[in-house]
DNA sequence: ACCGCCGGGTGCC
DNA sequence: ACCGCCGGGTGCC
């Protein structure tokens, strides 16, 4: 632990301790020592009060800690003491030690403290006037399991626990927690211009936030908590008081959502706030490049999602793997090559923001410190302005010869911060022992889930005295989660003191933040040609049948694989009749055994999904993400079953049919591996009734206004590759963006797009979910939404990819519905859901099986 | 520490 | 006196 710390046990120390700055020294070692216990502790969440008793300080006047009336000390093992190996420290919030527990008393507290059995926590009562011993309240905290092994073993050596007054409040304070990041809008101390040097203009809401980030790094305000009282100051939550000002926290956290342009602020503000408020000296930055001018900006490997973050975590090792035995699956195989285009491209995209946001005639040093090939040449490294890295790459670094670690920089900013909320981790050790002065966290959600996840936040700005874990827990976290409503209030204070978040639909002074272009969405209705609709009918009275003796039979949810299909057909029809090439395969339905059927629905199923659609899982009603067919033939996200069957154990039903299902027999859809064009049917190429309606629109806007460009959305990838032919008979230089292309490709296609080139495409084929929520295509502004969907919200995600902050110009979305079609159906319940999300009364459970076939039955018209 | 404890000085009334 | 008592030195663990 931190035994090689204490040199008591050799008389060198006693020496030079009195020759050197004590004060300084063991200030130091004891926080070190206290961080180092602290670590290991188990956290607070769990932990029950014992009991207390009032204790002995003794040997006031051997050390230099003061304390107040009031306040909390710290008790630390101090098994390496020579006068005694059962000695008890006590430590004030800093870090310096105020005396020893009295011998007898020490050894009791030893036995508990050294097996573990509980944590002593001491609060000093009296007043500061004492010069040698003084009384300590100390508290016994520890697992209900140990309670009994804690009070006989004091007991046993006189010392009785007694309990105070206990308060089990128990409320519940989630909700309280939940918006512990609303309304953190400072009262916004006026806006700032960037620095020449940045070449794209600010939005006010940026200039507010560089204006709040250079006075957070500028201005001597105390830290949340402290207060001047006469000559010291003072902490009110933990009562310690100092001589010295508080070290303040150069930095913070910008949490603003998702798309309001903090990488563009955090630019803004490494050129704009250098020293003493200067910009940073662009143009010489040669000459000046010490070791303080250098930030250091972290880039996320993904900002998608933890679980993202997980796997790349995992690449280096899959990638080791590979090396010495052969991949032992293909899945393993091809995660890994994903993800190392993630790896490349993530950074590589903060490098292009450094580009596109800085002045094209300003010298910045922006250095991405990845691969294998990477300087590792401290000098280098210093004289650069920025040096990019993921915390993949810290965190292998750290502990071997780090560069990183060996520099004092000025700034460190953390993207996508929340990623390291594990104080365990490598990556967040690493992270913690960066030196630098200012230090920023970026983060679109904050807390993902608890109070726990602040923590390393609040250490990693070094918020004294919060970045040591007992100061937090025992201050913040245990009253938090035990419901204390003063725990709760503090915290809120402390993230309201470092935290700047607006959301796009934050107001500023009853304006909104971010203004967008207006939208307008029109639905064109398209007529279907004779034939088709010869075809179509045919296909629907088909499918109105079948469905109809299910309803009749009751067993609509126990073939709702089939009836997905069937919908699915109609709604393939609607666009194109190739589309349906695949699954109009009707596997005759003669003579089959049960578990042939079941093999039939499950492979109908697997095809409506392989097709793109936008299907519904019933447990969260959303769009189905990670998509899993049950052995009963119904899809969810894999998630919401899985939360399913461990809730009801060993007698999981579907939800749908009730079916038994085990996680065993649930079948993947891995939603990127979406479709196998096997035959590339450009034998005859034919037209329809919707391609026509979109080629209409398109020609009249190549005619209008030949600078604008259009997305072309499908839920299905092959109606992709059929509108490819006619785009490319007429002209148009298009991309396509899907779901089964790479990473790298992906990030390609997105740049060609978005680039403002002449030459660059004018339309992109889009499929309706490819991409997460980050994906920005503002260069468009016209959508073509080809087919509906099942979810509204999915349609508006998409529309917000190109209606979104960037966006010039004025957005218009035309939505392609066939008349008299199971299409039109869709939209009317589409309707009705919105309604219900509006009125947010979502059907409750016991609705959804009845509101499913509710939704078939006026689906088929029946 | 205005204490306790230690150990040396001292020793009838 | 192998005691009591006095008063100075001293003091965390």
């Amino acid at each position: 632990m931190f035994s090689h710390r204490w040199r008591f046990g050799s008389n060198r120390f006693t020496e030079v301790d009195l020759f050197t700055d004590r004060h300084e020294t063991t200030a130091e070692t004891l926080s070190q020592a206290i961080r180092d216990t602290a670590a290991e502790e188990p956290d607070a969440d769990g932990s029950v009060l014992f009991g207390s008793l009032q204790g002995t300080v003794v040997g006031l006047r051997y050390y230099t800690g003061v304390v107040n009336r009031g306040e909390m000390v710290g008790l630390v093992r101090q098994p390496q003491n020579p006068y005694d190996p059962n000695a008890v420290m006590v430590a004030n919030i800093y870090g310096n030690q105020v005396g020893h527990i009295k011998r007898e008393l020490a050894a009791a507290m030893a036995s508990v403290m050294d097996r573990s059995l509980a944590k002593v926590e001491g609060v000093v009562h009296s007043g500061t006037k004492n010069s040698f011993n003084m009384p300590v309240m100390l508290s016994f905290w520890g697992k209900e399991e140990n309670k009994t092994a804690v009070i006989e073993t004091m007991a046993r050596r006189g010392y009785k626990l007694n309990m105070g007054g206990s308060k089990p409040t128990g409320t519940n304070l989630k909700n309280a927690f939940d918006t512990l990041f609303e309304g953190l809008m400072e009262s916004i101390d006026g806006e700032k211009e960037a620095a020449k040097a940045v070449g794209t203009p600010l939005l006010p809401h940026q200039k507010q936030a560089l204006s709040w980030m250079c006075a957070r790094e500028n201005k001597s305000a105390l830290p949340p908590f402290w207060e001047k009282r006469g000559e010291l100051y003072y902490n009110s939550l933990t009562c310690f008081s100092a001589k010295e000002i508080p070290e303040r926290v150069r930095g913070g956290i910008l949490a603003d959502d998702m798309g309001l342009g903090k990488t563009l602020t955090t630019i803004a503000l490494i050129l704009t706030n250098f020293h003493k408020g200067k910009p940073l000296p662009v143009e010489e930055c040669v000459s000046v490049a010490v070791h303080e001018c250098v930030c250091l900006f972290f880039q996320s490997e993904c900002s998608l999602s933890d679980l993202c973050s997980i796997l790349i975590k995992c690449l280096f090792t899959c990638v080791q793997e590979e090396k010495s035995s052969p991949m032992k699956t293909k899945t393993k195989a091809q995660k890994a090559s994903k993800l190392q285009h993630v790896l490349c491209f993530l950074p590589l995209s903060m490098q292009d923001q450094f580009e596109q946001h800085v002045r094209a005639n300003v010298k910045l040093n922006v250095y991405l410190y990845y691969g294998p090939d990477r300087n590792r040449s401290k000098k280098f490294l210093s004289s650069q302005d920025v040096v990019i890295t993921t915390y993949n790459v810290l965190s292998a670094d750290f502990g071997n010869k780090s560069p990183l670690h060996g520099i004092n920089w000025l700034r460190v900013v953390l993207d996508e911060g929340h990623v390291i909320r594990n104080p365990n981790a490598q990556m967040s050790k690493a992270v913690l022992d960066l030196k630098t002065q200012r230090r920023w966290i970026l983060s679109g959600t904050p807390i993902q889930n608890s109070v726990k996840d602040l923590w390393m936040l609040l250490a990693f700005l070094r918020l004294k005295p919060f970045d040591v874990k007992e100061w937090w827990n025992r201050v913040i976290q245990r009253p938090v989660t035990q419901g204390d409503r003063a725990g709760l209030q503090n915290l809120q204070t402390l993230v309201k003191c470092i935290t700047l978040r607006r959301t796009k639909s934050s107001e500023v002074n009853g304006r909104p933040l971010v203004s967008l272009p207006e939208k307008t969405v029109c639905v064109e209705q398209v007529e279907l040609s004779q034939p088709e609709r010869e075809e179509y009918e045919l296909a629907r009275n088909e499918g109105k049948n079948t469905i109809g003796r299910y309803v009749a039979e009751g067993t609509v949810l126990r073939n709702y694989a089939d009836v997905l299909a069937i919908l699915m057909r109609l709604r393939q029809y609607c666009c194109h009749p190739d589309l349906l090439a695949k699954t109009s395969s009707d596997l005759g339905s003669a003579a089959a055994t049960p578990a042939e059927l079941r093999e039939r629905m499950i492979e109908k199923l697997r095809l409506v999904l392989a097709s793109g659609s936008d299907e519904e899982c019933s447990v969260c009603l959303d769009s189905v993400r990670l998509p899993v067919i049950t052995r009963c033939a119904h899809v969810y996200c894999r998630p919401c079953i899985a939360q399913v069957i461990s809730n009801e154990q060993v007698h999981a039903r579907c939800p749908l049919c009730r079916s038994e299902i085990k996680t065993s027999e649930l079948v993947e859809f891995p939603q990127d591996e979406m479709e196998e064009e096997s035959s590339t049917n450009s034998e005859k190429w034919r037209t329809s009734s919707k391609v026509q309606a979109l080629l209409g629109n398109l020609l009249r806007l190549r005619c209008e206004d030949s600078s604008i460009k259009c997305l072309v959305v499908s839920q299905f990838t092959r109606f992709l590759t059929v509108l490819e032919t006619p785009l490319r008979e007429h002209g148009f230089s298009f991309v396509r963006l899907d779901g089964n292309m790479s990473q790298k490709r992906r990030a390609q296609v997105i740049q060609e797009f978005q680039s403002s080139a002449a030459d660059s495409p004018a339309i992109m084929l889009l499929s309706l979910k490819a991409g997460g929520v980050g994906l920005n295509l503002t260069a468009a502004s016209r959508v073509f939404l080809m087919d509906p969907a099942w979810n509204p919200a999915t349609e508006e995600q998409c529309i917000d990819r190109c209606h979104r902050l960037g966006q010039k110009k004025k957005v218009v979305v035309t939505k392609f519905i066939v008349k008299d079609s199971v299409e039109e159906s869709m939209v009317k319940i589409q309707r009705k859901k919105q309604d219900l999300v509006e009125k947010a009364f979502g059907p409750t459970n016991t609705d959804r099986k009845t509101s499913r076939i509710d939704d078939i039955k006026a689906l088929m018209e029946l």
